[in-house]
RNA sequence: GGUUCGGUAGCUCAGUUGGAUAGAGCAACAGCCUUCUAAGCUGUGGGUCAUUGGUUCGAAUCCAAUCCGAAUCACCA
């Protein structure tokens, strides 16, 4: 708010003339008010940093900080009613102070006759975001699940803070992978395709690799006479099983199909593009049932080969260098990082090489500010290089990248294994959410008066709010522990408390009629009421939080605290039964900023919000 | 072993550019529906902020060491 920079700087001029001291932003915080000293103030000003460059105690400096500057002044010229400030706490440090009530609701209005929240203070940078990256030889799983909420969300982020965002997906869609579930399918699909079994596409082709796994472990069975009741094959024959399928047929195979690829083989490469289009054809029917879309595709089989004039470029800057066996590679010893190759031997691309090849390219293309990369935090290392490897070769918009690393999802026994039949995969995931939203919204009476379709519709909006406000309330650097039985709550701290928070308010503004924007008369705020209000200027603040820490789960908090103090409020304080007119109106256009601002702040998460539930 | 990231109530998490008496939710217990939707509200109990030391007016927050957990340290992706 433009009246704290202004007290601030009043308090600053102040020391700075008075005793000398640097007129330093740091050195005097600001906050609101704490909890347990609300009923003293609104905000706090904490001015112990300035205070220690003089023999003043709290008390004495405080006081002058108040009679002596333009203190009160300034306040004055924005609020003016009958604004307090607090004595007592001066000896602990702040000056705490307390806006009238009118002030308040002038600010409500303020916020009120706000058309929208975004702010175009820069130019309009441009930020491409990567997210989703899903590999196209099996169906997405919770992994993905928690990516995408977050790559939504951060764009969504983004965009409400004045960013052109551009919103990336890449597919994984080459290698060996693919070329197993190929060979599969070659071996024992008699033609079967998603049509003819009614299974999903992405799944379709999931099924075929893990039938290739299977297929390796009867070759091996085979091969070196195992029997029925060994259960491990890779124990009992002590070997990894990367190491151990490669003596089967089907592996001989798949590495001749993979060969064939590169090759251009027609036939083979018809067929992979047929199941890699299955695949699409699934994980757009899961990304439309989540709710999350991308604008551009980057596809592997396209970039695989990209980077070398990167490396060029490297060499000629003398960035890279050659080594002895003709690896290229790059020294990150003082960086703290270890000597990393970017290009093998032979000559061809490893990961790395692709990265820094598409990095190059979305520059080529979009020319954008800044780059983000929604990818785990098992590749930390591999984006700590890619960007040190960029910006030694000179390349200013290097130092716009950003790896929004998070970490796994984990079961309650660890780390989510497809084969341990703990089922980690995203579709039957949010097939159970949907399920259990209609089960609780049944036994609760929820839907009468709503037809089939807007009951199915609200069981989505329930069910997938649960899961995504579930994932994006935590901070995406920490581990997600996930039951699947007992992490989908709908109460308390959760996505459905936060949706019937606003359902509520729409009930009382259906029967308010027109919301007045313009209040008349002045009423006087109860703290939940001035709690609310303050919330709710302190939206635009935290949404520039939330983008400059590349944090939804900032926004998650914001709109839970909302909708918290706006439940004590529902309990404590009658709208449409307010005692009289002003106060009717003031609570009605409170109500109605409230429900405005969980909208916005759940849109951003990607979660919608009911007016009926 | 090196590096990085985590460790806050029984459980899941806020709070970490140093600030006042460390907060929510779940679970437990006790209340509140003739009044705008009880998926709600109110109250009670629950903490050596992993441990030890340091820095200073002040440390959950910064520094060092230690313990526990994870990731990474490929010419895999």
């Amino acid at each position: 708010m433009k009246v704290l920079n202004a007290i601030k700087a009043s308090i600053l001029d102040y020391c700075q003339q008075e005793f000398g001291i640097e007129n330093n932003p740091n050195f005097l915080n600001i906050s609101l008010t704490n909890p347990n000293f609300r009923s003293t103030g609104d905000y706090s000003f904490n001015f112990n940093g300035l205070r220690k460059f003089t023999t003043l105690d709290n008390t004495a400096f405080g006081e002058k900080l108040i009679n002596e500057s333009n203190f009160k002044l300034v306040i004055a010229e924005y609020d003016k009613g009958n604004f307090q400030i607090a004595s007592a706490a001066l000896k602990t440090g702040f000056i705490n102070v307390k806006f009238s009530d009118l002030f308040w609701q002038i600010q409500l209005q303020e916020i009120a006759a706000k058309a929208q929240f975004t702010t175009h203070s820069k130019k309009a940078e441009k930020v491409l975001v990567e997210y989703g990256g899903p590999n196209t030889n099996k169906p997405l799983h919770i992994g993905h699940v928690r990516n995408m909420f977050l790559g939504f969300a951060m764009c969504e982020i983004l965009k409400a803070n004045g960013y052109k965002v551009i919103k990336a997906n890449i597919y994984n869609d080459r290698g060996i992978a693919i070329c197993k579930s190929m060979a599969a399918y070659i071996e024992r699909s008699k033609g079967a395709t998603p049509e003819s079994t009614g299974i999903k596409g992405d799944h379709f082709v999931g099924d075929y690799y893990v039938l290739f796994g299977r297929i390796v472990e009867e070759q091996l069975r085979a091969i070196h006479h195992i029997p029925e009741d060994v259960a491990n094959v890779y124990k009992h024959l002590g070997k990894e099983r990367e190491v151990a399928e490669q003596e089967t047929p089907i592996f001989q195979f798949a590495k001749e199909l993979l060969l064939k690829w590169e090759a251009g083989e027609e036939q083979t490469v018809n067929l992979w593009k047929q199941m890699n289009a299955w695949v699409y054809e699934g994980f757009n029917q899961t990304y439309n049932n989540i709710g999350v879309d991308f604008e551009k595709n980057y596809y592997e089989s396209e970039t695989y080969k990209l980077g070398k004039s990167v490396i060029t470029e490297g060499l000629e800057k003398k960035v890279f260098y050659k080594r002895a066996d003709g690896a290229v590679a790059i020294d990150l010893t003082a960086d703290g990082l270890d000597e990393k190759v970017l290009l093998r031997s032979d000559g061809t691309s490893i990961y790395i090489t692709q990265d820094l090849g598409t990095a190059q390219l979305r520059y080529d293309e979009f020319a954008m500010d800044k780059m983000v990369y929604v990818v785990a935090n098992e590749q930390d290392y591999h984006f700590k290089v890619l960007k040190l490897a960029l910006q030694k070769l000179g390349k200013k918009w290097a130092d716009g990248i950003y790896h929004l690393s998070y970490a796994l999802v984990e079961s309650p026994t660890g780390r989510f294994k497809s084969r341990e039949g703990k089922t980690a995969d995203a579709d039957d995931l949010i097939a159970e959410v949907l399920r259990i939203a209609e089960e609780q919204t049944k036994a609760l009476g929820k839907i009468d008066g709503f037809t089939n379709e807007q009951a199915e519709e609200l069981y989505k909006t329930i069910g997938l709010g649960a899961l995504k406000f579930f994932v994006l309330r935590v901070n995406p650097y920490k581990k997600i522990i996930f039951n699947p039985e007992e992490s989908i709550d709908f109460h308390g701290h959760t996505g459905p408390y936060i949706q019937f928070a606003h359902a509520r308010i729409c009930a009382i503004l259906r029967k308010a009629g027109a919301v007045e924007q313009k209040l008349k008369d002045a009423v006087a705020l109860s703290n939940t009421e001035r709690d609310l209000i303050l919330m709710l200027s302190d939206y635009p603040n935290m949404l520039t939080t939330a983008a400059e820490k590349y944090d939804p789960s900032e926004v998650a908090n914001y709109v839970y605290k909302l909708a918290q103090a706006y439940s004590k409020f529902y309990s404590e304080q009658p709208v449409l039964a307010a005692e009289n007119e002003a106060e009717k109106k003031f609570r009605v256009l409170l109500s109605a900023q409230v429900a405005r601002l969980i909208n916005e702040g759940m849109k951003l998460l990607g979660i919608r919000v009911p007016e009926k539930m």
